[in-house]
This record gives structure tokens, C-alpha cells and sequence, in this order.
DNA sequence: CATGAATGAGGTTTCATTCAT
DNA sequence: TATGAATGAAACCTCATTCAT
């Protein structure tokens, strides 16, 4: 095994447990089993448990990021945009189950609630592709005259619940349904005065 | 101390120290101390602490409905009765924060995700005042033509984005923001070739 | 076993070990199984293992005060008190050479050299005894003119090598033999030109 | 680097890490870093990390002995020879502060305790200078009518002390100082009724 | 009934040593 | 010969649960 596949092999392994039965339903010593290297090989590649949850989220949050990016045109109108993104984020997550649920465990976690805070007040970073967009059709008078906040909630409250959904096996999602949902976000945010 | 008092503080004492820390942030001795009774004690009223996390979840769940109900009218018209029940929900949280964390926080949880395979796939129990009301805007033609999980995700998915913020500190709600959300969120429903 | 019977059996266990083989040679599970309790009972006494071991050296410098006043008078002469103090203090150890193995194990890790720092920079405190009667043998010119650490240092280091001595079976101390190495000490710190 | 410069690196580490944070305070890992090595590279020149440890004791020793011997001359009085060793002893070791730090951190381990057994009792060996001058002292009648053991301790208790404190901080010696300490100790171990 | 001291399995982390490169 | 990544035993500590009082 390559150096580098070791650490690639734990973050694996600590991912699916982790996404599977939670933070405490993934002692090190299951991760260094599942990775199959020995218990002391996780803490040359991370600092501790803590930092390697960290880690992992930081390379998640990297690939939607990416993954989001492609593809995407900043020309299209806005809601076009919005449609966009929308569908490309449940996309990436119906593919990568296993990243939405660690990512919905990191989050409720003291770690990402601490995150949340300094993220959705702080100052821009790399998502916030959706957070311009919104903005955007905040001031030219696209979307409803909201904080922020609330678009954000309107726009990604339901895109959150319906990957739940779908992952726990409520819904069946196909293409035709995913895009019914997206614009129906898209009414849930858009002026209702203004053309569709 | 009655023995019902006891149950009480038990219940009480879990609820807040999980809601603010976590299941992991609430030992057993913890929620005994907090409590007012011995440790052992807590073990005549529930039989392990999986048990007394379930039992407060039914409890919470009693509540909510309970609270819910209270001056529900069946007789408005669709629009109104969505609007009205979003409306308690959001109030009802808002007044019962930590409900909210506990119940995210068991939602979140091996538990919870077996509960909601259950709850939401099998037979209908008592939230299901909310889902009646989108049933019938279904079946009715008042609301779009989807699957009821999506409506669920649509109306249901930006409230609870909605009380994270909030009770993290990232909006401040008042009568007037909660009123337009719960527009928005109608305006997500509904379908738009119908009248508002 | 009675509640602090259990408190006292950890203490012993942990003395002895300690004493017997260093800070390193007395894991937690092995003074717990000397003590004849479970592993976790010990934290319920001490909160953590360096806490078990300051109040081990606690309870022995109490034990060495109390030792050391017992049957000592203020009213005899300098050198009287000196050879008393002395005397005591080489007996008690004598008596109880695992306290005193303890004790140099304490003093030559971190903890203790913090300690030491603070005892003799630091105001006066119980042990001070010793210190006292040095330092009013160089106000009154019966001792030489030296800073008191240097007086400590000839009255007090080689009643350590001495004790270290014995107890490592290098010599065999008698009450004889004690007597002359005391006031062997007696004349190192001692005005040479002052009466004996 | 060459072979032998890599061995005197190690060494070197081992030393400074030994003395400034305990046996404990000085991981493998961490001597092979400061030192510029592998950590496999130790496992070349020592077999494990207690002949590391014993091997840097042994050559601390033969360097102390070298330097006592430099200047020491067997033609001055008994006194004149006392007093020269033991200013020596004390100017050697405040000139290395981390030798004197790592002897006694030895002195203090399970090797130490075992070869200061097999040393003071055992055949003669180097340090025995010291013990040479003294027996002749005690057989000259010179010295006070002791074991030799206990002139050890007068004479040298003071010096480990007087050390000590002098490297914690608590005096700052001079040679002012230095000299009446050393003439103190003769003090304690002479024969009070004989010439100065 | 109520207690809370006691338990010990199981969690995270360290580190002396080995061995493939 | 030199390396340093890998190992896993063993350290400290927590906590759900039991049971004698």
C-alpha cells in the first residue's frame, strides 16, 4: 500500500463509519481495522480524533465545491442559475450518500455548529456561490425581500430535507422529480409579482 | 419529592443537558446530579438511558401536537390552515428551543433515523394533522403535483433551517419575518397557476 | 472494606508502588488491583493521577510535621533544637523509608520541582520549622554567616544522603552513629569560633 | 555526517532531552529529530533506549573524573586536597548544569539505584578520588572517627544540594560562596578538636 | 423504594521498536 | 548503512449499569 493510499484508506473508513453510526459509533480502533492499518498509524497521519473529523469535512466540503463548479456558467439568468445549483447539489449528494450524512453529523456536532456561526455571519468564502446568488437577486429585486438568512432557508431547507428523504428511502428521486422540486424552491424564493 | 416529581426532574434534567451538550455531553451520573436523585434511581423509572431518550422523545412529540392543536380549525380554507399550522410550529419552537435541539439531536441519532423510517413510511400517526392538510391539497389541485415527501421537504425543510438559525443567533425572528416565511413557503407549494 | 478504608488502600498501594518503582512503574490498573478495587473506583477518590500523587506527598509532609513536633521544645538551645530536629527527622524516615523513597521520587519529577520552587522562595509554611531555626541561628551569629539555602543545604543535604544511604543498605544507622552524623552537621553549619 | 558524529548527536539529544524533561519527557522519536537521525539510526549504535541512557550516564562519568583530575595534585594538605575536589565538583557541574540534571534524573531510575548498589559497596573504581582522600582522612585521624559512608554523605549531601538549588534558581553562587560552603563541609567532616 | 459507591469494558492516545526500502 | 512509516501493547480515563445498604 502506497503512502499515501494509508491515509486515504482511514479517511475512507472513518467516513462510512462515521456516516453510518455516528461519531461514537466510530472508535479509532474500528477505523484503524476498517482502513486496515494498526491503531497508531491514524495519529501520523492526524493529530487526533477531533482533527481528523475536521480533516475529512474540509475534503468533502472541497469536492461539492468543485463538483459544483463545473459546468456552472455565470451568464445564465437567475434562475436559471439557481436551478442550476439547486439540481447540482442533490445531484452530487444522491451520488455521494455517504458525504451528506457525514457532513449532516459533522454539523450537528459542537464542531460544525461553531463552524455554522462563523460561516454563515462571517465574510465570504467558497460556497458562497449560493450565497452570491441569492444576494444578487436580493438587490435587483428577483427575490422576495428577505434577509439573507431566510432565502437561504427557503432555497436550502427543502433541497436538506428531500436528500434525507431520499437517502432514508422515502422518495424515489429521478431527474423529472428533482427538477419539479427545484423550481418549486425557486417559487418558494421568488417574488411572486415578478415573471416566473 | 412525589414519585411523579421525581420521573419529572429525571426528564427534565436529560432534556436540557442533551439538548445543550448533546448525548454524549449527558452522562447518566450528570442528568442524576442536575436531577436531584441518585444515580440508581433514574434506573427504577426507565430502564436504560436509550429508553429514557426514546421516552423523552415521545413526550416532546405528545407536546407538540398538543400545542399544535389548540386552536386549529379545520374549517379555513387550505391556504389558511397551512399558513396557521407553520405558523405554531415555528412559534412553538421558538418558545421551546430546547425541544428543538433535543429532538434535532435524537433525529440525528441511530434512533431517530429508525423512527423516521417508521413514522413517516408506516401508518399515520398524530403529527399527521400536517400531513392530511397537504394530502388534500393534493388531491385537490391546490397544491403541486408531487409526492407527498416532497411537499413534506417543501414546507416542512425550510422551517427547520429557519429555527437552527434562530436559535443559533443568525436571524431574529419576529411576527412579521415569520409571516412572510410561511408565505414563501406556501408560495413553494402551491401551485402557481392558482389563484395565491 | 469501608468507604475510606478504600481511600487509604489506594493511597497505600500507590505509595508503595510509587516509591518501590517510580511514577512509571505504577500504572493506574496496577495500584488499582494492589488496592483491591476496580480501576475506575480510584478516580471517584482523585481526579486524575497526578492528582492521587499530590495528595499522597500532601498527606505524608502532614505526617512528617506532626512527627517532627511531637516532643519538640522551643526552649532549648539552638544547637539542641538543630540536633533534635535532625535526629527526628532521620528517624522518622528510617521508620518509614517507603514515604521518604516517595518523596524523592515526588520532588525529582515536574510537580515537585514547582513545589520546591514555591516552598522555599515562597513565605514561610508549616515545614518552616527548620527554616525558622536556621534563620534565627544567623541573626544571632551562632551559625556562619551564609544565605539560608546554604545552611539548608549543609544541615539538610546530607541527612538526604544519609537516609538514601540506609536505605539502599549501604550503611546500617544506630542511634550512636545517628548522633554524630547530626552533629557532624551541627559543626558544618556551626560558627567555628563560637563554643562548639 | 559522519559515523561517529552521528553517534556524539544522538548522544547529545538523548542528554538535553533527558535532563530538561525526564526520561519521560524524551521519547525516542524525539532524540532521533534533535539529533538529525532516523529513528531506526539509534537502533545502530544502541541497542535499546536503556543502554542509550546508561551508555550517556557512562560517559558523563568518566568526563566529570577527567575534569577533577586536571589540576588535582596528591602533594597539598588533606584540607587543601578536600577543598580543591569539592570546588571543583561544584565549578564542573555549574558549567554543566545538564549533566548534573541527567545524573540525577539517572540517580533517581531504576539503573541508578541498582548501580550506585553495585558501585559504593562494590570494588573500587574511578569517582574514587574522593573516596580515597576521605578514608585517608579517617585513617590519618583527620577526620571525624565515621564510616566512610557517612563522610560521603557530609561531604557530598551538601554539594547535590547546594547544586540543586543553584540550578533551580534559588541561590546564585559565587566564588565567595562557593569557598565558604566547601570550607563548611570540611567543617563537618574534620575532627573539631584538630587544627582548622 | 432510593441511593451512590463500585465496577470494568471500552475509548483515545503514546511510544519503543521493527523492517521494507 | 540509514531511514522513518508502521505497529500494537499499554497508558490514562469515562460512564452505563448494578447492588449492598
Amino acid at each position: 500500500m502506497k503512502n499515501s493510499d494509508k491515509r486515504e484508506e482511514i479517511v475512507l473508513a472513518a467516513l462510512e463509519l462515521i456516516a453510518e453510526h455516528g461519531f461514537h459509533g466510530a472508535p479509532m480502533a474500528m477505523v484503524a481495522d476498517r482502513a486496515g492499518v494498526g491503531a497508531g498509524t491514524i495519529y501520523r497521519y492526524f493529530e487526533s480524533k477531533d482533527v481528523l473529523i475536521a480533516e475529512i469535512f474540509s475534503e468533502l466540503e472541497k469536492k461539492v465545491v468543485e463538483s459544483l463548479m463545473q459546468g456552472y456558467s455565470r451568464d445564465g439568468s437567475l434562475r436559471e442559475r439557481f436551478i442550476y445549483l439547486s439540481t447540482m447539489i442533490i445531484r452530487y449528494f444522491m451520488a455521494n450518500a455517504i458525504h451528506f450524512k457525514f457532513i449532516e453529523q459533522y454539523m450537528n456536532s459542537p464542531y460544525g455548529v461553531s463552524l455554522r456561526r462563523e460561516r454563515l455571519l462571517g465574510k465570504a468564502r467558497d460556497i458562497d456561490l449560493f450565497r452570491h446568488l441569492l444576494q444578487e437577486g436580493i438587490d435587483g429585486h428577483a427575490l422576495k425581500d428577505l434577509p439573507l438568512p431566510l432565502h437561504f432557508a427557503l432555497a436550502f431547507g427543502p433541497i436538506l430535507s428531500l436528500l434525507r428523504d431520499h437517502i432514508l428511502g422515502f422518495v424515489e428521486l429521478d431527474d423529472a422529480l428533482i427538477q419539479k422540486a427545484v423550481e418549486a424552491c425557486w417559487d418558494g424564493v421568488r417574488r411572486q409579482d415578478a415573471p416566473g
